[in-house]
DNA sequence: CTGGTAGATTCACAGCTGTCGATGTGAAGC
DNA sequence: GCTTCACATCGACAGCTGTGAATCTACCAG
């Protein structure tokens, strides 16, 4: 039941915008995956401790962010599958780095309105 | 039980990094919940309805969303409690806008790995 | 090969979230 | 007053998500 906008013949009604210029619909479920990879708290502060160490070990998050290495784990591969973050094996260890290409659409998203 | 990390004594082992200008936890909290708000496609077409229109009614934004009145309800009570966007009543309809402020916050976590 | 370690995966569970029907509220208009 | 319309709230439900114990895989050192 999908309630129609009707085009009222300019009387007193408020509805019947054309609504120009939105996202569409696969637009919008790409940059909200991306979105979604920042909306828990231990995900945005491991982003921040990548971000600020410029490379940092999983072994190195998992003191600061007080979690179990399962959920660090977990959370890593979260932000890699959102493609804000890439990780590199190196030996037994993983290496995680900021992966800014991914972060443009979002930040672009922000600065909109402001145009 | 929380894995603490132990400092080892400059050997071979890659952990011990102290971890420097990390966000607080509480910072972490507020900034997920401006994300979390953006996190979900439909709110993220609302909120994109919103800024491109500059003022838009509800009955203007429940057409394009294709969702029932209580659900765009909803929506933008999420948006409007998370800062982003702010609402006012006119007579029977509600006109929405962005609230830019807090669109700041969100967007200097995105600058920061570029610096 | 054996043992130890870093990380990934599986599984289960509690809590959260998007959705809509039904109902409530408040503001025009008659 | 009563009716109608726009929006908010409530209640219920399915699906998703963060969490960690247990387990598995990959790697390195003897």
């Amino acid at each position: 039941m999908r309630t129609q906008v009707e085009q009222v013949p300019d009387g007193a009604d408020c509805c019947g915008t054309p609504v120009t210029g939105a996202l569409s619909e696969s637009d919008a479920a790409d940059l909200a995956a991306g979105f979604a990879a920042l909306a828990d708290p231990v995900r945005l502060r491991l982003f921040s401790l990548v971000a600020a160490a410029g490379e940092i070990c999983s072994c190195d998050l998992q003191g600061p962010l007080d979690r179990s290495q399962p959920t660090v784990s977990h959370h890593t591969k979260v932000l890699s599958e959102a493609g804000l973050i890439t990780g590199e094996r190196r030996g037994r260890w993983v290496y995680w780095r900021v992966a800014p290409d991914r972060l443009d659409p979002l930040r672009r998203l922000l600065d909109e309105p402001h145009a």
